[in-house]
DNA sequence: TTGGAAAGTGTAAATTTGACACAAAGCTAT
DNA sequence: ATAGCTTTGTGTCAAATTTACACTTTCCAA
């Protein structure tokens, strides 16, 4: 489907657009998949962005974000949250940020509010798509970013917030993992969320308890070490947890 | 400030308005202060609305939030957090919403994004305004709310929820309660917002541990029974109790 | 065969939770 | 004045949870 920018008066009507923060999780530390915006004259603010676009007129903002994921990473059904609407009338003030969005269609004199979602994605199955917007894509690990493009940055903070929050909540750790995964790698995924040690311990008992995990009978192959069990989630079990009224990890 | 409709190519630029979930708690229960719309002809749908208004070109959502608490109440500087943002396409379809739309100066042809914000209030401080939309407005307790106009019903269930879990982490239960209070009335609302029943004295035990109330040398007066001793929210002490990484109720 | 590296495991002390009942204080009505 | 009503305010014990902490096992590679 085309849509051309078109010139209207814009005293009420600020164009509405959807950024995802979309999470990764490389078995070592938590990561966020970034677009490069190019070569920008120095002094014109970071390269780097989160991906998104303007919402059509067609879908609700939920199918937006799907829409800029599934573009981007080939995926969908994954697991999407919203994070909050942002949208400060100075919002874009750089040359290149306007020239950012004549790209993706936006009126670049518009002010522009987003919309903008977090979702976890099993790095392992992402493959870079053919989308002129996904050439630049890649991983970068949370803890290195200290700027981004717009106020991008500030909606990454707010997204790792709301994930920190809700996986005291829910078990949603393990959209970040393949399907088989062992307890060091949830243990690893634990801290690197709640961005604090946790026991080794203690947490395997923790989870262990929980009774939300399938053991398999199988183990790790090729590493230089013991190897490790492997695990899988199971819904149904985690299913009967809430019914109890449970809704709190403890962490 | 003056803003006028004007016709203009909506498609990809919807309306967007900001609605305001305003919680109270009447000692009894938490109440949510809404605007009756009038005599609607039968058929056309719920009366009780959120109060709500579109966004000025020169103000950020938060403004525009304070904003409306404040031509609704006469009250600046409450407790404010967003809720998020919604907008299916199709939000509109009723005429009785169209003609509501207009009188807020709305495109009724539009599709209309919102950004609902939950505020805290405490209602003894709570006037009611001369603006227009205020003249109808009045607390109506969460208990006895089945259905609202447009989404209302739905966002007012997500502004429940995400005080549900903000209570469980910030205390921010005093911003609904008058300067001085008593541990039943604190009960009470916690109880109402978790909507669960707590046990009395494991309640008052937990909160005086926390050591975060100031225990006046003041007693009720002129009620029917015991008096109770008043108690003042103490900040400075909260101040310090975060410090320690503390950041969860346990309730 | 040995060394390196991560997996996997138990206990004891301290803290927190949950369940539970009755006396004290002030108002009201007589 | 007093009897009755209503809500406040308080303690303990058992059970569950949390925290801190170190050594053996298993596989791979050299």
């Amino acid at each position: 489907m085309q849509h051309n920018p078109i010139k209207f008066n814009l005293e009420l009507n600020p164009n509405v657009s959807v950024d995802c923060v979309i999470f990764g999780f490389d078995l070592e530390q938590l990561t966020v998949l970034l677009i490069d915006r190019g070569e920008i004259p120095s002094g014109f603010g970071p390269r780097m962005a989160l991906p998104g676009n303007l919402i059509y007129d067609n879908e609700n903002l939920d199918m937006a974000a799907n829409r800029i994921l599934d573009e981007l990473t080939g995926l969908n059904n994954i697991y999407l949250e919203q994070v909050g609407a942002f949208g400060d009338p100075d919002r874009i003030h750089k040359e290149s940020d306007r020239e950012w969005l004549k790209s993706i269609r936006a009126e670049p004199e518009a002010r522009v509010i987003t919309v903008a979602y977090y979702s976890l994605v099993p790095i392992s199955k992402y493959k870079p798509q053919a989308a002129s917007f996904a050439k630049n894509a890649d991983w970068i690990p949370v803890s290195q970013i200290n700027e981004l493009a717009f106020d991008h940055f500030e909606i990454l903070q707010a997204a790792k917030d709301k994930l920190k929050q809700k996986i005291k909540i829910q078990p949603i750790g393990f959209n970040l993992l393949p399907a088989k995964f062992t307890l060091s790698q949830l243990h690893r995924l634990y801290e690197s969320i709640l961005d604090k040690p946790l026991d080794k311990r203690n947490f395997r008992r923790k989870i262990q308890k929980l009774n939300i995990l399938t053991s398999l009978r199988e183990k790790q192959r090729g590493v230089p070490h013991k190897p490790s069990l492997l695990y899988e989630f199971n819904e149904e079990k985690y299913q009967e947890l809430t019914q109890t009224g449970f809704d709190n990890f403890g962490f």
